[in-house]
DNA sequence: ATGTTC
């Protein structure tokens, strides 16, 4: 029996007394029905969770919950940073700053429909997919160091992409204070050919209808450039591939030395190995994950170009000619340092999301200003057969700290879900429901199967429930380039 | 997620 308490229909509560050591109690934003579906092991790692230094309030996690390194994927955490609060890779994900990206087109699914087959076969050879897959652009190990530092800002600047980008970016595509003084040379050694490609695993390219029976809120879907019956739009998810991984892994062998020798912090799992965030670890490791958010903003950059590009050509009309505006580009795995009023006062709060969005509410500072009145833009992707949605962030989310779910979650683990589907047959069923998908892995696509995870439309109405996120349109696939 | 077991 799990060891929960119903606060409400989409709230419940594990107490400090489930365990010893837990600071505050733990939460899970789910209906009984989520709650139901949810992996044993997430109250369990949540509750860990609530155990850090300096968690403030309550460790958190969103109706996508499941089982992750450490934390749960799904998992919100905020460290006071003056109350010796900490930071942790397992907080964060290996994937550092995997997160989607979402671009518009004035095209419609009527003009689109019969040219599927061309565009995704041209994305698939355009943007490198798959493990050990190697991008376009080529720089050196140096040109590489100022990519992490610059992010998204050094690609437009080298042609790749539009000014525009940068201000619908999450931290306009380049986070300060990333400094590649603090990556190893293995890290910029696997990351410095990765630019520009999809990667593996969960990571997708998809070309998608915005059908007007699945407008929930027409205001918001305009003022976010959906604005014709049946639009076609482009979502692409994928992180900071290799580059990221090995950042993860170089500082969780810095912090698992240092944690109890050197700051007496005692964990319940090892996987939850932290540091003080004011040490010098825990900054080194701060500047270094952020040079891994760059390289990842970089990255969605660039595969922005060659969509753009691949439309350009299947169309014979420019992308500007084709209305190709990005909406947004959220982080779904990060750790920030924001203010967040808690007991009526202002602290600074180490914020980790790990499959998580940042989901700012109307007139909050750091959305984009055309964005202000609405709320932030939340990118969130379900599985490659259901679908997927833009949300809007909402003033109640202040009990999230402006958090909300970042996908469907899993249901089940890569292992099962590659017994109960076969890739290829999996393809074929897919093309019969009108999806025309093309994959490096056929292992890779069984695993990736939509009932390997959670009812999108559930977990997203959980969201809206509890004040976390709105709805704004449901998008519904019809092609995709699986990594 | 990941040069899918340094």
């Amino acid at each position: 029996m799990k060891p929960l308490e119903r606060i409400s229909d989409y709230l419940w509560e594990i107490p400090t007394s489930y365990k010893p050591g837990m600071r505050v109690p733990a939460r899970i934003y789910a209906t009984e029905q989520l709650i139901q579906e949810m992996d044993e092991a997430v109250a369990d790692q949540i509750s860990n969770v609530a155990t850090l230094p300096g968690i403030t309030r309550s460790a958190l996690c969103m109706p996508d919950g499941h089982f992750g390194y450490g934390f749960p994927i799904g998992g919100v955490a905020a460290m006071d940073i003056a109350e010796g609060g900490v930071i942790s890779p397992g907080g964060i994900g290996f994937d550092i700053n995997c997160g989607m990206r979402l671009v518009v087109t004035n095209l419609t699914e009527k003009e689109v429909k019969p040219q599927i087959k061309k565009i995704i076969d041209k994305l698939y050879e355009r943007v490198p997919a798959g493990v050990g897959s190697k991008g376009f652009v080529k720089v050196s190990r140096n040109e590489f160091r100022q990519v992490v530092q610059e992010g998204a800002k050094w690609c437009i600047n080298q042609g790749y992409g539009w000014d525009e980008d940068l201000e619908l970016t999450e931290e306009n595509g380049c986070i300060a204070g990333a400094y590649a003084s603090k990556i190893s040379d293995k890290a910029i050694d696997r990351g410095c050919n990765q630019i520009g490609t999809l990667g593996s695993g969960n990571h997708y390219l998809e070309i998608q209808v915005a059908r007007p029976e699945n407008i929930v809120n027409k205001e918001l879907a305009e003022a976010f450039g959906i604005t014709i019956p049946n639009q076609v739009v482009v979502m692409f998810h994928c992180g900071s591939r290799g580059f990221g991984h090995q950042v993860a892994t170089d500082y969780l062998q810095v912090f698992l030395k240092v944690m109890e020798s050197k700051y007496g912090i005692h964990i319940l799992d090892r996987e939850l190995a932290c540091a003080p965030f004011n040490s010098p670890e825990g900054q080194d490791y701060f500047a270094a994950m952020k040079c891994g958010l760059n390289m990842s903003f970089a990255n969605r950059q660039v595969i922005l170009h060659r969509i753009r590009e691949v439309f350009s050509d299947v169309f014979g009309r420019s992308a500007e000619a084709l209305g190709m505006h990005q909406v947004y580009d959220v982080s779904h795995n990060t750790a920030k340092l924001e203010e967040h009023i808690v007991d009526g006062k202002a602290r600074s709060l180490l914020v980790h999301r790990k499959g998580s969005t940042r989901a700012f509410g109307p007139g909050m500072e750091g959305i984009p200003d055309r964005y202000k009145p609405y709320g932030q833009p939340v990118i969130l992707g379900g599985s490659m057969e259901t679908g997927s949605y833009l949300l809007a962030g909402v003033s109640t989310g202040a009990q999230s700290f402006f958090s909300t779910a970042h996908g469907s979650g899993r249901t089940m683990s890569r292992t099962k879900a590659r017994k109960q589907w076969n890739g290829e047959q999996l393809q074929k069923d897919m093309q019969k429901q009108g999806i025309y998908i093309r994959t490096t892995s056929w292992r890779g696509l069984a695993e990736e199967a939509g009932g390997a995870y959670k009812d999108v439309d559930a977990v997203v109405k959980a969201t809206e429930l509890a004040g976390l996120s709105k709805r704004v349109v449901r998008l519904v696939p019809i092609g995709n380039v699986k990594g």
